[in-house]
DNA sequence: GCGACAAATCTTGCATACAAGTTTGGAAAG
DNA sequence: CTTTCCAAACTTGTATGCAAGATTTGTCGC
């Protein structure tokens, strides 16, 4: 069969995504061939390799000459995402027929897990959690196919969630979910999809899409300035003579 | 935005697909490295790339030290794509709200070319055009991440249809197709959706999923010899008709 | 001081070389 | 004649080298 444990192959790209999926890697970010090989002390061939399946995951972006970078969704992408996830998961729960003991239990531990990390107040480990919740819905249905891509579109709703959001309503993502559960336990799955739906409209609605993804937000973070938002400075500040 | 004209980094990957598409690439294809490189006037580098863009895709597979080969869906993981389409497929029509005019123009544009193909008799495009119908359908959302998604399901169910489908009803389809332009242009795309899971469940009723991968089906074909079913595994074929 | 230009320094793109594992074919033994 | 075993031939896996292009930086002219 295959080798399952022993997953170097898949390191690499593992890694980064696990990155993305806890907001320690920002969109925009560069990812150097050479410099990746370094820290996994591997070549560059394989780091290409990795570069290349994520690219094909709509997760990495490649400037020719320039370099790797994570992508920056555009507003575009941002709502065809949303859109995207909005079939896929209404249509999914709409196709459940009941659900089974073992899945609300692993329903119920991960909304504990939620609770959890919301009175913890760990912000990296709640924005994983809260991309994983639809994952794990698509996890009842068994069906692999759906869970890849549902995850590719997590990281990149995490990804556009880092642009264009502006403060992230945790409780109230966590309330959407347990609605979403609580339907899911009624046997009612038609209103699971449309409660599914409606927070999937709720936390689109809660961007700011006009925004534009600022190229110099990690530079600003190291310097411990403010964010661009606070200073409203214009996003082309090119010299103007003052 | 991207290059669009000289895409002359997926040209492999695209050609590969597009001989699954037209199933002149059947499943358990063995595309060696060097074999394909030669064939492009390439180095093996760009072959490997390649692939490994499309195993992300779900289309080839690697066996270590032994070769790539284009992927043989197992009936588990055959339902598994169906159920997704259908998730999808069906989503995507609920979430519709309207068909314009030119989309009622390229829908019937298409209806048109299986017609043509069925008149003909010409398989090859017959199979190509039943897969791309639904591609056609998520084209109108707008929503490249959908038909990206699509695309990569369909060549995987033209795999799918190679190995298990005994015969293929193209003018059942057809009619499927139909019936769901229909009930778009009357503008129930509830019923649409419902037409498209039954479309999709027949198609999938009409599979012979007990049927295992057939490794000799080239080399079958090769010497003119009949399909697996035609004689059963006995070692000694004869063939009493004429 | 300021802008333009050119070289130095990166970066990926791609080919090639070699290492490691798999299959195959044939020789030798029974 | 059949079976076993070993070596030769392929195959992918991985690293490395070089070329081409992009960016940056330093310098010169004004």
């Amino acid at each position: 069969m295959q080798d399952l444990s022993p997953q170097q192959n898949d390191q690499i790209d593992e890694a980064i995504v696990s990155g993305i999926l806890s907001a320690r890697i920002r969109p925009g970010t560069r990812l150097g061939e050479s410099e990746v090989a370094s820290l996994f002390n591997v070549s560059r061939t394989r780091v290409r390799e990795a570069m290349m399946r994520l690219e094909q995951r709509g997760i990495v972006k490649v400037s020719p000459r320039r370099g790797w970078f994570v992508v920056e969704p555009s507003a575009e992408e941002a709502m065809m995402v949303y859109a995207a996830r909005r079939v896929i998961e209404a249509g999914l729960l709409r196709s459940m027929e009941r659900l089974t003991e073992s899945g609300r239990d692993k329903l119920h531990a991960h909304l504990a897990e939620e609770k959890l990390a919301i009175a913890a107040g760990d912000r990296q480990r709640l924005t994983c959690l809260m991309g994983d919740f639809h994952i794990r819905i698509a996890e009842l249905s068994g069906n692999t196919i759906l869970v890849e891509i549902l995850r590719d579109l997590t990281a990149r709703t995490i990804l556009i969630s880092l642009i264009y959001q502006s403060d992230f309503h945790a409780m109230q993502s966590h309330l959407g979910h347990c609605r979403i559960v609580a339907a899911m336990e009624e046997g009612d799955f038609l209103k699971a999809a449309e409660l599914s739906v409606e927070h999937l409209d709720e936390v689109e609605t809660g961007l700011d899409l006009t925004r534009r993804p600022d190229p110099l937000a990690d530079l600003r973070h190291s310097l411990s300035l403010p964010p661009q938002n606070a200073a409203a400075s214009s996003n082309a500040p090119r010299k103007a003579k003052s």
